[in-house]
DNA sequence: TAGATTGTTAATCGATTAACAATC
DNA sequence: TAGATTGTTAATCGATTAACAATC
């Protein structure tokens, strides 16, 4: 069966078209202009079959003997994803981690711009990162939409983030990359990724434990 | 089928494990004594099935009409996933994200102590971030040896990382926690997982984009 | 042309869910 | 006891892999 396009493709296929995506570019840095299935199963250690099984999610072709054209499928992909387009992002607490997420620079590469950062306490409002400086929780909203942020990322202790999620609903976002470790629930409407920094660890242990027994 | 205990929990159960130990952490200190299946499930958006699927993995009974006793349910996630002992954790990066990890302090709780931070760019070493100073890489080896590190987090550049992760081999880290966007191949014995920042922002775009569609 | 590589189907494999007897 | 909840089996569902005709 062939795919309807640009609609539903599957969480795994998604995770892996980001790798496809970072591998392609630097492909694409090296000079070459075309890459096979092959090439790029054997980069990330996947077999040529599941490339090729997740590229035809793309409405996009590769040519017989040749593979796919780089700059092509680095576009495709990123459209697919809808990375093509620059998004505003906004962070909710500048403590350690929030405040590195506001001056890290490889967003910039992955179409993302930090657009403001917030906390609710006042020790911490009004000092600077870079060019931004820390505001108090009142004026996400007003920063939400004369920015026009559409992502919110949540960088405050467990306890704290249900209610950030909260104040970035209210302030009209709708796509949430979640740093704590607590579990948000949203509506329906609401898009949430977790990045879960001590369970990848505690995944890390496990695997330490079981190498090679697995 | 009964499952044979200790050994080779697929990796969908291992990350729902490390999510049941948060809710029941959550759960104990609420004071509760036991805990349904169900209600693990209502709290992470799962079946209940699929709770006492994964649970039935582990070294541990419920008992009919009450649940899980909580306490020892921890206990034994813990066991499992290896996180009941304290690791010690090495930075590789001292930029913004490898200064954050160093100072963030939710790794306490989860049995994690970060127990040095390396760069090779000299106007770095020597600078304070808490307790810790950072440190040249030719004294990478030395600290490990002398700390029992057994975990190293790799937090520079995409085009540092592979070496980085070599530095670690070398130094004998066996468990890698991937914060680069690169691809890292390492030997067989090793254990490498990958914490993708930007990758989970694309994966949200995504899934704000095909909201509601999927 | 001959050979390499795609696109797609079908087979396999594994994960999730449903169902229900056992049991407290 | 009656009712609730576990543990486990079997069914379903989805993802990955193998295979190969089509094609450049």
């Amino acid at each position: 069966m062939t795919h309807s396009k640009n609609i539903c493709i599957p969480d795994p296929v998604i995770r892996r078209l980001t790798r496809y995506l970072e591998a392609v570019r630097e492909y694409s840095e090296s000079g070459s202009e075309w890459i096979s299935s092959q090439e790029i199963a054997d980069s990330l250690g996947l077999t040529s079959s599941t490339v090729r099984q997740d590229l035809s999610y793309l409405d996009f072709s590769g040519i017989s003997k040749r593979g796919y054209q780089v700059g092509p499928l680095r576009d495709v992909i990123e459209n697919s994803l809808g990375t093509d387009s620059t998004h505003k992002v906004v962070i909710i607490g500048a403590g350690n981690l929030g405040r590195a997420l506001a001056a890290h620079s490889g967003f910039t590469r992955g179409g993302f711009a930090i657009c403001g950062i917030f906390d609710s306490d006042t020790r911490l409002t009004g000092t600077r990162i870079g060019a931004l400086k820390v505001r108090e929780m009142h004026r996400l909203a007003g920063t939400v939409r004369k920015k026009n942020a559409d992502i919110g990322m949540i960088a405050v202790p467990g306890p704290s983030a249900q209610k950030a999620l909260e104040d970035l609903l209210h302030a009209g976002i709708r796509g949430i990359l979640n740093f704590s470790s607590a579990h948000l629930n949203g509506p329906k409407g609401a898009s949430i990724v977790d990045v879960r920094i001590v369970a990848s660890l505690q995944e890390l242990v496990y695997r330490m434990k079981s190498s090679g027994k697995c």
